[in-house]
Parts: structure tokens; sequence; C-alpha cells
DNA sequence: CGCACACTGTGAACTCGTTCACACTCTATA
DNA sequence: TATAGAGTGTGAACGAGTTCACAGTGTGCG
């Protein structure tokens, strides 16, 4: 389900941290980095960007450090489509709205192409800019408009009937904020983002920790 | 910053989840369960279920596998502080409300005690059931409320200070929804859940995995 | 000119979470 | 009463990701 490729989750996600830090690196002007400054502000060792870096292919000098700008379009060539990926986002509730809001035009790569909602008074209404249609045409539009991803922020007990709709449409990846552990044919890839959980771990953390 | 207690990340985690699952059968008048049917359930496997549950210090019996309620219950006292702890949430705009709604009476045991917002139309509304206050009013409230968990729901140019004053207070855990890897000291956990980043990581894993 | 230094790239060692595999226990059946 | 079967509990093996440690390389300074 996960590491096909050979490159670790974690790696995606760092690489991932990575670029938004050399943006704010290349927006200060700042045209080179070492390791241990990258490391620094990520919050990881120094090995680990350098391993990281590795894998993208890229290479720094042990003079200058990496480019800031080169290592950005090796980022990109890396975790990017060439053409982009259109994703879909399916309830939208106050969760919705915010993952809405959060994505809008921020990664010109991932293009959000259609709402989905069970609430009829949605159906038709453009949200975020973005179009709302009723749930039942999920398939269908997933297929139509070539969607690879969908994000589902449906309760728990619509979740799996969503998932399946989005697999049948041609889905390969889905961003599930329901805590449920959804089932999905091998090929199809889910990442699970529950909130509740993840405070329950912070909880107990917090508790442990010195407390 | 993590696994202080000798239990890891993801047995937590998993556990939270377990608790979910073996709620919903007590509901459905399911007594007990074998360990591959919460592994099916959860989307693990079934040793990791029977290894879990070692780390709860519960026991099951080969002929009736887990008590659901004797099970509940130490899942309970495995994860619940006896008290309850408190918590608060910075930053109310669609996400903070999504995470509010999310949790409102949803956890007995983890009490949402004020917001916090920089907004000043906001202050002393209710929203979710909750007052909100004027963002630097942060360490003083987490003070004298006793809050241990903070949730950072504010954008990332404001979140270090926002995880200071949280910490200054007194605050063990945080989560944090932004972009941003949190300095904090030894003895605070922090969780980030990035959803930019979980949705590149997605993108990634949906055009590789076979596509 | 040559030495000291700082940093990268990477094989090897290590850590730690997961899986394996089996001894043990109890029930059901003949 | 003996036997087959199903499931738990757990030591040991495994494997994936991380860290270590050092060779390689170019710069700057004495």
């Amino acid at each position: 389900m996960a590491g096909l490729t050979g490159v670790a989750e974690e790696t995606v996600e760092r690489i991932s941290m990575y670029r938004v830090l050399l943006a704010g690196l290349l927006q200060a002007g700042i045209k080179s980095v070492f390791s241990h400054q990258l490391s620094t502000s990520a919050g990881v060792s120094a090995a680990q960007v350098r391993r990281d870096i590795m894998t993208l292919g890229y290479s720094g000098s042990p003079q200058h450090g990496y480019g800031v700008a080169e290592l950005i379009e090796s980022i990109d060539s890396f975790l990017d489509a060439p053409d982009g990926q259109n994703v879909v986002l399916v309830g939208v509730g106050n969760l919705g709205r915010a993952v809405a809001n959060y994505f809008i035009g921020r990664r010109p790569k991932l293009r959000l192409v259609a709402l989905f909602d069970v609430d009829p008074d949605k159906h038709g209404r453009v949200i975020c800019g973005v179009r709302c249609h009723p749930q039942d045409r999920l398939t269908e539009v997933i297929r139509s408009e070539n969607v690879s991803i969908a994000i589902v922020g449906v309760p728990a007990a619509a979740a799996q009937a969503v998932a399946d709709a989005c697999v049948a449409g041609g889905a390969r990846g889905i961003l599930n904020f329901a805590p449920v552990a959804l089932r999905v044919p091998p090929g199809v890839y889910v990442e699970n983002l529950d909130m509740a959980r993840s405070l329950e771990k912070v909880a107990y953390f917090a508790r442990k920790a010195g407390g």
C-alpha cells in the first residue's frame, strides 16, 4: 500500500517540508544552504537531510552547500506530476471548507476541480471557486475529469461508500479525515488524518512526558 | 521528544483506534472479540493487535478472546487522565471551528475550555459552546485553567509565538496544524498535522503506485 | 606551498517497531 | 478419557528507517 517506489513515506513528507522552507529562503534572497541549516529549520538531523536530498538525485558541493533554486527545482520534479493532478473534495462541512481554503492556489500542480456534498442546498453552488456536485455523481465526475486524488471529509459512516465510489471512478489516492480504516484495492494509496486520534496521542504524551 | 514512556507513538494511535472500534461493538451488543476480528476492522495484523493489547496489560482468553467492555475500560485507564485534561484552541478559522465541532462532547476526558483569536470581533463570543478570548491572554488562561494541551490552528507566521505562549503557561502538548516545525523545550510534546504535506504525500504515492 | 577546516556523499552499524512461530490453554467431540 | 482445533501470549527473527563515521573535496590562511 505504501513504499512501492522504494521511497519511504517519511522521506516524501520531509521533502515536502523542505520545499516550503526553501521557498522561504528563496523569498529572502538566500542562494544556498547547508544541510545543517535546513536541518535545524526542519527539526531533523543533518544526516537525515543529506540522505533525503540523495534520494532526489541532487548533489550539493561541500563549499556552497545546496543551491536553493536548484534544490527546489529538483524537489518539484520529484514531487509534482508534470501535468499536475486533479483533486476532488467530498464533504463540504467546516473541515471541507478549511481544507479548500488551505489549498486554493497554493499548489498549482494540485487542482481542486470539484466538490461533493449530500446537502441539496449546496448543489450547483460555487464554494471557494469550485462547483459543488451531488454526491452520487462522484464516480462519474472523477472519471470524466481524470481525478487521481480524493479528499474524504464526510462522517465515518459514509466514508467507505465514498471511498468505493472514488476508486470506481479511478482515483489512486485518498486523503481520509474520517476515523475509520478504509478498505481499498491494492494500488490505491490511503492516508489517514484523524484529528481525534492525533489529539488523544498528544494528550497521552503530554501526560507522560515529564508531567 | 517522543517515546519517553517506552510506548511507541504508533501503538498509542492504534489503541485510540481500537477504542473507537470497540465502542461500536459495545453499541452493537457484542460482548467479546478475537484479535483477528479487531485486526481486520483496524487494518493491521492480528499479531499487532495482540502486541498492542499486551502493552495495555490486559489479557484475553483463547476461548472467548477479549471482553469488549473490559478492554475498553483498560484502554480508558491507559489513555485517559483520571481527572481529564484541559484543552485550548488557538485560531478560530474554518479549521478551528471544524476541530471544535469535531471534539465537542466526544471525549469527555478532554475538555475544550477556551478559544483564542486575534480578531477582536470574536472576543467574548461563545463559539461551539466555548468562549473566545484575545490571543494575548493565552499564557495567563493556560496557567489559570490548568490547561495541558493546545491546538494551534493559526497561520504559519504566528505559530511559533503561539507555541511559546502556550509553553510559558505550562502546556505540555501541542497539536500543530501550521506548516512549520515548532521549537519547544524538552518535555513538551508536539504533534504536527500538516494537511498540505499529507496531500502532497498522497499525490506522490497516487502517482507512483501502479498508475 | 601546504595544512587545517568545513561540508558533502555514503557504506555500515544500529535502533526499534513489526512479524513470525510456537508453547500453552481450554473447549468440543467421539 | 483422549484428540483435534482455535486463539492467546511472547521470545526471537526480521526489516525499514535513522544515525554514525569517515573518505573525498575544495577553500582559505599561515
